[in-house]
RNA sequence: UGGGGCGUCGCCAAGUGGUAAGGCAGCGGCUUUUGAUGCCGCCAUUCGCAGGUUCGAAUCCUGCCGCCCCAG
């Protein structure tokens, strides 16, 4: 009671839902993966006056990740859900989704990095497994909407409902859902993305929910000590080969690595190369060679990216685009070059040099706070 | 075993009598729902070894060891 009502103070819980009907008739399928932002989404939908029934997909169960803080969707934080559903008396179901998160998610972490890409699993996590998967879930289940606790803001526009980034800019992930289809953006619903996260321990806390203080989730979620080398060569042993480092400018061997899994494109540390004047970084990686091609920080400058499986919400604004390369960065002003979404390719030209751009990693192109799609990192064009 | 040069932190490298710069690498932390970057902090009681001179030496002297170059 004293939870709803102070609630009711700083939240109107129905509005963040945007649902179709009154609440009492509406049914509402909330993805709970046990941390608190889903917790209080639950506890949101639950205060609109809507039936919720709470789904938490267990997507792998290493052993040593359900003490590992920091983790999701495995082990403690599917007992934790079910404690939240419990204490707010909503429905919950677990569902194994192992062998799909495996095939969807783990299987091409582990080729992209063989292959030289340096791969983001969440992004695939959410196109697959959570937006493809999961949403049909709720359709079965007859639910209005899928919510889910991601920080991003669905904004109906002319066209239809737009994805925008966060409020908080500091909490944004706007960059993990570029590949947002429209048909799932109409189902989802995202009530966390107009709050500071602040607030949304405090709602936690107003409930009761134990999860309020339970740290955030970071780093690779199945990836039990942040060790996801050692993950990609127990998943493929013999695709792990030692190599050696060469300078890309003077094609100078300089030393020798244990596996192109252990590096990215811009990355400086653990090339263990001593004795230079400046510092170097990781340029290029060659996956037929096993060469991890290295130079000073200016070649790492690109001027363009071509994208491929690119996704497109909403309309294609004819100008003031902008691009992140990576989730925390400012949008930089790019031009495109060549039509966006249903999975064509594309090239984007950034307006002042990009640094750090490795293939695998996504682009994602926005107009204001408007998210206008992305795509996969394929290839870069250097200065 | 003739001549010349060099030997300072894992690497590169300042410092030539006054009590060990800096860079690279590494380590730790901050940041972070990818991987990175970035930022902050730490990192040689000791200068190839052994003696000597001096109030005081990495810096001067002697010997030894090691490496390099030119002569052979």
């Amino acid at each position: 009671m004293t939870a709803a009502l102070s609630l009711a103070n700083s939240v109107n819980a129905a509005a963040l839902f945007d649902l179709p009907r009154p609440a009492p008739d509406c049914r509402i399928v909330v993805a709970m993966s046990g941390g608190v932002d889903s917790s209080v989404v639950a506890a949101l939908a639950a205060a609109t006056g809507a039936e919720v029934v709470g789904i938490t997909l267990q997507l792998y169960d290493y052993g040593a990740a359900t003490a590992r803080k920091g983790a999701c969707c495995a082990g403690d934080d599917i007992r934790d859900a079910r404690t939240v559903a419990d204490r707010l008396g909503v429905a919950h179901y677990v569902f194994d989704h192992e062998s799909a998160f495996r095939e969807d998610v783990v299987d091409k972490f582990a080729d992209d990095y063989l292959a030289g890409r340096t791969p983001i699993p969440c992004i695939r996590c959410n196109m697959g497994p959570k937006f493809t998967d999961l949403l049909r879930m709720a359709r079965e289940l007859g639910a209005d909407c899928l919510a889910t606790g991601h920080y991003v803001r669905r904004v109906t526009g002319a066209a239809g409902p737009e994805l925008h980034r966060a409020l908080d800019p500091a909490r944004d992930q706007s960059y993990f859902l570029y590949g947002t289809t429209e048909p799932q953006l109409d189902f989802l619903r995202f009530p966390l993305g107009g709050l500071p996260k602040a607030q949304v321990r405090e709602v936690a806390s107003q409930f009761g929910l134990a999860v309020a203080a339970k740290p955030d989730s970071q780093d690779i979620c199945f990836v039990p000590d942040g060790d996801y080398a050692a993950l990609v060569k127990k998943l493929r042993p013999a695709g792990v080969a030692p190599g050696r480092i060469v300078h890309a400018a003077s094609g100078e061997v300089l030393g020798e690595h244990q596996g192109i899994v252990h590096f990215t494109v811009g990355q400086r540390r653990g090339l263990e190369l001593g004795g230079q004047a400046e510092p170097l970084y990781v340029v290029a990686l060659d996956a037929l060679s096993a060469e991890v091609r290295v130079g000073p920080r200016a070649m790492l400058a690109v001027s363009a990216a071509h994208l491929i499986e690119t996704n497109r919400i909403g309309p294609l604004p004819a100008s003031r685009l902008t691009a992140k390369v990576r989730s925390l960065a400012k949008p930089v002003p790019v031009t495109l070059d060549g039509a966006l979404g249903d999975g064509t390719a594309t090239t984007i030209r950034f307006a002042t040099p990009e640094f750090g751009v490795a293939p695998g990693q996504a682009a994602v192109l926005y107009c204001g706070e408007r998210v206008v799609g992305g795509g996969w990192i394929d290839g870069t064009e250097r200065i």
